[in-house]
DNA sequence: GGGGAGAGATGCCGC
DNA sequence: GCGGCATTTCTCCCC
């Protein structure tokens, strides 16, 4: 079975294409691009999910989501794979030159990734610390979806007024501040009082931000996010165990 | 050769390898996570980049950035790929339970993506076209870099008064208001002026975020992104041709 | 489906 | 390197 066979079958049965072609590449949709032609890497996934990577870099050179629909044409050594999304409007065409490698798989996997140590998990350390962003804050409500927002951690501090804390993994930077503004201003809107702090707790902040956080009557909290797995032993481990 | 020695190889040689198994996978970094095991398409690149994709989705479950460094081992018939990051502190631990298929390539492409329709066609357009703003509008400057940010556009309108555009080519958040208040705010700090308006350029704007705008003393006018080529005719000439 | 916010965001550019 | 910001952002969650 030739390549252009194998190819329009995976696709018929909607199996896992690894394809490796010449081509190049035209997309129209939320924007256009051209890709002149060179060696890519194609993947196709059975959810109509279409991936083209070029040699280097981590992000897609072009792509198109799930329930993606596909049609392919060839003629005089040339296949036209033509992909078009329904719903979202899009299109792309890859003109494929010479096909290099391709297999088609079903493969098996309903596992999820179980993921640790996000902005979430720093929120829930807070709510379960308070005292380690101020001596006597109380935790009040973690992650409260309301008319005015979404807020981190609300707090009451020592002298009975409320606190918005506003927490960020990495460095926190001028939207983080116009945020925990936002923030700070909707509750006093909301409850009719004027004595809300706001307070944000990261890692690092840089000078100019934390004056435009100084300048706005909030303070800034240095906080880690939650520790790294220590790698060396694990390490070590591995190495003799083969 | 077998399957171990062919990923050997490819690594060894820095070749596009192309990898489809059954596996589970841990990683520790700026997050921790782990994946149960299941069957994966794993992608390695020249570069050091390491890409691995569950069979649905768009992203993948777990990623390495370029200048990963492997090792590999192997045990009972287990393979373990091990991904260490220099720079980064990060690792990656891959074990290969059952390969499913191997691919190592050489593959060529100098060809950079040429891409349009994104803001900075928008910004230039309005700076073109400063009239479909507003009449009278003159545009002075376009994405001036400042200590603060970026400017998208900066103008001068009938009056004298400075004019601060920024654009969204979707719709207009909170965000985007909060930037353009920190411009006009900079920009009249910076030049001792008072009279710097503020103008929000997008397809669609929220009303929450209009009245934010709005009470901020700016104004939303509705500008649509760079058009989306046509697809309907060259379809049919695509299927003409076929 | 729209709005709001995080992401192991990534990538680009400027300083 | 950091900072600021767009992205064909993507994804999740909630209303």
């Amino acid at each position: 079975m030739n390549h252009y066979e194998t190819l329009k079958q995976g696709l018929a049965k909607k199996e896992t294409i690894l394809l490796t072609a010449k081509c190049s590449i035209e997309y129209n949709g939320r924007a256009q691009s051209y890709l002149p032609s060179g060696d890519r890497i194609i993947l196709i996934k059975p959810d109509g999910t279409l991936l083209i990577h070029q040699i280097t870099g981590s992000v897609p050179v072009n792509y198109m989501k799930e329930r993606t629909e596909f049609q392919i044409f060839h003629k005089e050594g040339i296949i036209a794979l033509q992909a078009k999304h329904p719903t979202q409007k899009e299109y792309m065409d890859v003109e494929i030159s010479e096909i290099h490698s391709i297999q088609c798989l079903k493969l098996e996997d309903s596992s999820k990734l179980q993921l640790a140590g996000n902005e979430k998990d720093m929120s829930d350390f807070i709510f379960s610390n308070p005292e380690t962003i101020e001596k006597g804050l109380k935790a009040l409500s973690r992650e409260e979806h309301t008319d005015f927002g979404f807020v981190d951690v609300l707090c009451k501090d020592m002298k009975g007024n409320l606190v918005v804390v506003e927490c960020k993994r990495y460095t926190a930077d001028y939207k983080a501040v116009s945020q925990l503004q936002r923030y700070v201003d909707k509750i006093k809107e909301a409850k009719g009082i004027s004595n809300v702090r706001g307070i944000m707790a990261s890692p690092t902040i840089s000078d100019a931000t934390k004056k435009i956080l100084e300048e706005s009557g909030f303070k800034h909290v240095v906080l880690e996010p939650p520790k790294r797995l220590e790698r060396a032993k694990k390490e070590q481990k591995k190495l003799l165990e083969f």
